[in-house]
DNA sequence: AGAAAAGATTGAAATGTTTCAAGCTGAGGT
DNA sequence: ACCTCAGCTTGAAACATTTCAATCTTTTCT
């Protein structure tokens, strides 16, 4: 491998001028540029990233601290972090915590050792991250959040407007007449599974309807999760009419332990999942479910990462993206109540095509 | 950031003993070794990955190169590697290449600047993998092939056992009575489809069965290719009573274009799909299909990586890992023929417990 | 006890860049 | 023709490590 040395050599110039030709740091005379240039070309030279972030003090790797890439939903936020980083010549390192926040904290400390140019993060249960990336601050190291956001977190941050979007959800399964809702959550320690609750409450509150602490159940982001607590929901008397999961695994789940118990999924009980994974067009029933866009999450952490190493000053950014509702064949109006027809309507049509999208 | 400087100083010792204590490369004496690694601890020092590398020429980074984490079959072998490579003080650089070979081939140079220790390659269609990886390995950077194999490969390389996989459950098609068969491969020039295609032609000869041509599609490895190729399938006359797919992508596919047709999966169709993915079980109908271990194939290449650096100059390994018949509730006899006390028993039960494994 | 050998410790060079201060060149003004 | 000044160009230092040769200590053997 040539080294700069060589094309300085091969140049005929001094190491600086090399550097220099190839920064832009300073003005070089059009003959010496070409000389420069055309040894770069003959030599097939490429500076040593390395050699490069040592002297500068900061690589261009931006770490990314996942739970786990297994998990359906982050691979597409990873592979929109990865676009735009590496469109602007930025590497991605990726590491999984299993949401510990211990492997957390082991991968934030290695990090730190590569001098990664930022830090894309879905935090763990229980992060800490809020303290570790101010030391990381401190060193002029961009973090930003996705997803979910750690105690205290006042730094830049990408979520989905989960709110708005279980709200929607939910008063949409109030509207097709179902009265005993229920929800299956994800942990409420993390924010985006106490903010969907939040809005499947607050739409409860603003159509007066009451449900009893039970009908609410907390569990794991995951098909078993889902599973296991819905067969506790079906065992309730009166048995709710519709589940609302906290996202498409725990849905997903639901539709089997519904299934299992020899009832059918939307006649007995609706479902309406949160994420809109690819799969869930194929389930069985296809799975109505809050749509957001992991991919736009990963790219807009990136981008207001590479904006604050280029030098963005400006205060914390909190962006919320857009959800918006997409019915499948998993949500009918309760049986026998108001608007049969409707529901008849909505359980025959599998054809593949129909779905609607209510935006905003 | 404290460095080796100021740890030599704060243990009264000189750089080049933190530095063997550190690395345990010569012999320190106990007292000095005792407050060399005081110092360490007092200050909190932790070597900069960067000035290592540097001078030793190789980073302790692997290189994944793989088409796309968006599908769904790539995060468990990311997984996998990621998790080996981690418990050996290995970080992973994540690349996509969305199978464009020159995408790909943009990366493999790039990655050359940052000295990785290994690459690990699921490479693109059309991949020149064979080539970069020369110059890798002349430079000592161990390269592993998984999953499919680029031209002329004859470096190290995991993959699953495609042929034998696609054999046994074409076998195992047949034996439910079919013989009607169709199948639906992936792009040819890639080696797992073809060996796929291969296993199932064999259970074809084996049984004596000869199908037409057009009973054999080819398209790429997605929803879209299955959906597509599966309306050209259900149009011959006679229509195939069973398809095989080349993964479990172009088996979601086939479903829908089955349920669109207004035909039903086993009834009138049967499918089995390749990969057995964590979806299929959710899929409307469950999805009989070959299952192959993604995380297993990330950690067995990662070991070998790791093995390599670790100097094992053994001849290039072939691992193939072997899969296992998956049978859910897509998968019938053909109706109204032999064998349909089975064929109906199938059918009912879909109960999410029923599966079982046929092994080797 | 003395010499030789073995072992521990050190200082400096080397890795491939960037950057800074200093020196050089050439143009423009007098 | 000389001076000034701006703009090029250069050489060397710096980044944080590893490693090699050289020096210094200790041990061992006679």
């Amino acid at each position: 491998m040539p080294n700069m040395k060589d094309i300085a050599r091969i140049a005929g110039v001094s190491l600086g001028t090399v550097s220099h030709v190839l920064n832009d740091s300073a003005g070089v005379r059009e003959p010496l540029r070409q000389r420069v240039l055309q040894a770069v070309q003959a030599a097939g030279y490429q500076p040593s990233q390395l050699a490069r972030a040592l002297r500068r003090d900061k690589t261009n790797m931006i770490g990314m601290i996942i739970p786990d890439i297994t998990n359906p939903f982050f691979p597409a936020v990873v592979r929109g972090a990865e676009d735009v980083a590496f469109s602007n010549g930025y590497r991605l390192i990726l590491c999984n915590t299993d949401n510990d926040h211990s492997k957390e904290l082991v991968h934030l400390n290695e990090l730190r050792t590569y001098l990664p140019a930022g830090l894309i993060v879905i935090p763990s249960n229980f992060s800490d991250l809020t303290a570790q990336a101010e030391s990381y601050r401190r060193a002029g190291t961009g973090v930003v959040c996705v997803d979910r956001l750690p105690k205290n977190w006042s730094g830049d941050s990408v979520t989905a407007d989960n709110l708005a979007g279980a709200y929607q959800a939910t008063r949409y399964l109030i509207q097709m007449g179902h009265t005993k809702l229920a929800a299956i959550s994800g942990p409420l320690h993390l924010t985006n599974a106490k903010d969907r609750l939040g809005g499947f409450k607050r739409a409860l509150r603003e159509a007066k309807l009451h449900i009893a602490p039970e009908y609410v159940q907390e569990t794991t982001f995951d098909k078993h999760g889902g599973y296991s607590k819905t067969k506790i929901l079906l065992r309730l008397i009166p048995r709710p009419t519709a589940v609302f999961a906290g996202n498409d695994l725990i849905a997903l789940g639901a539709l089997l332990a519904i299934r299992e118990a020899g009832l059918r999924c939307p006649e007995d009980v609706s479902v309406m999942g949160f994420d809109d994974l690819d799969v869930v067009e194929t389930a069985n029933p296809s799975l109505s479910s809050v749509s957001q866009s992991g991919y736009q999450l990963g790219t807009t952490a990136a981008r207001i990462l590479l904006d604050r190493l280029e030098g963005d000053k400006s205060p914390a950014k909190h962006l919320i993206l857009e959800t918006s509702l997409k019915l499948r064949d998993s949500v009918t109006a309760p049986i026998a109540e108001v608007n049969p027809g409707q529901a008849s309507n909505r359980r025959h049509g599998s054809n593949t095509k129909r779905q609607r999208a209510i935006t905003g």
